[in-house]
DNA sequence: GACGGTGTAAAGTGATCGTTTTACACTGCT
DNA sequence: AGCAGTGTAAAACGATCACTTTACACCGTC
């Protein structure tokens, strides 16, 4: 593993875990095993590292959501959740922490909430049959977010709820 | 106004605006226009004022649940984030921003959430004649749960899809 | 065999963190 | 008149923040 994707994996840890601000450059180094003058060589700066993080994280998020159903696209979040973490959606938690002030962060994370959306759309309007179809599609988004949220406290059958109210909404709509 | 309820005030207004850890306490004397042995007096400790700031953000967010029916549930969230804000949930912002690691802080999530979910079984169990329905109680929260967090980049719209989402599968349950 | 590239360890930058302290002023009771 | 309570302003605490610097070692390439 070359040097710029341990770090990036270390932090990515590390800030799921802790949070942002709370995770300090120095914590950074010793988990990623390197000084901190090759750190800022790669990252150049924290909110860069940060940023990277978020865009790593939607790169490896991304296949989960490539998918043609609601169906596998709860099945894929519940599979997400109980392999990765529980701790919340780490785009929306970046946006929190930084009060939506920091440009590249805030990018980042709308553009992955973006792409979240239009997918679902996408899948929405296979499943209805092309329909035009944008509330159902944002109450499939807002079931999978909340998802995501209950998640934290409730464990992983928040998951389940969310897929089978999904699944009631879509064969509702179908009628 | 007397100097405990400014000083939670606007504590709570700063941590919702940019986050906790990111608000120091430097900000804090001057935003609640004391010294900082007259907050340190108040507040004992940063901890203590972010404990503080859950429960009070709390106690004023209780009348809003405080409802016997789904519509109103989702009528009192929605003018509470066309009034308040949209910057998801303080609490859930809280845990993730402690990484669950303060005791006191992550009590005040869990009562709170424990609280919400409580209420919505009631509620429901009234919507449904008494019948035991835990699973669509929890639905409920979910989309209670993600319009919150959706509301941060969709707006207030998404209350109004979750809304409907939820009076339709309440609907679904009743027939 | 000199070289640029990439890495290390470790000290040091000034700023800011949460918190405490010192010294003083105003208020309302007794 | 005296005193406890509550407030102020401002300096100082050591720790930690993000970040830079200095000095040095290993590497494959020309």
């Amino acid at each position: 593993m070359d040097t710029k994707t341990k770090l990036i994996s270390a932090a990515e840890q590390l800030f799921d875990r802790h949070g942002f601000t709370a995770t300090g450059m120095d914590k950074l180094t010793k988990a990623a095993g390197m000084s901190s003058r090759t750190l800022y060589k790669h990252a150049g700066s924290k909110t860069a590292l940060i940023t990277e993080v978020l865009q790593e994280r939607h790169r490896r998020f991304q296949p989960l959501i490539e998918v043609d159903s609601v169906d596998a696209l709860f099945n894929a979040l519940e599979e997400w959740i109980r392999t990765e973490s529980a701790r919340g959606c780490l785009f929306l938690r970046a946006y929190g922490e930084t009060g939506g002030d920091t440009p590249a962060i805030t990018d980042a994370v709308l553009a992955y909430k973006a792409r979240l959306y239009d997918k679902i759309k996408d899948i929405v309007a296979i499943e209805t049959a092309e329909k035009e179809t944008p509330e159902l599609a944002e109450q499939i988004l807002i079931l999978y977010e909340g998802a995501t949220a209950a998640a934290i406290y409730r464990g992983p059958e928040a998951i389940a709820s969310a897929h089978k109210a999904a699944l009631a909404l879509l064969k509702q709509a179908r009628s």
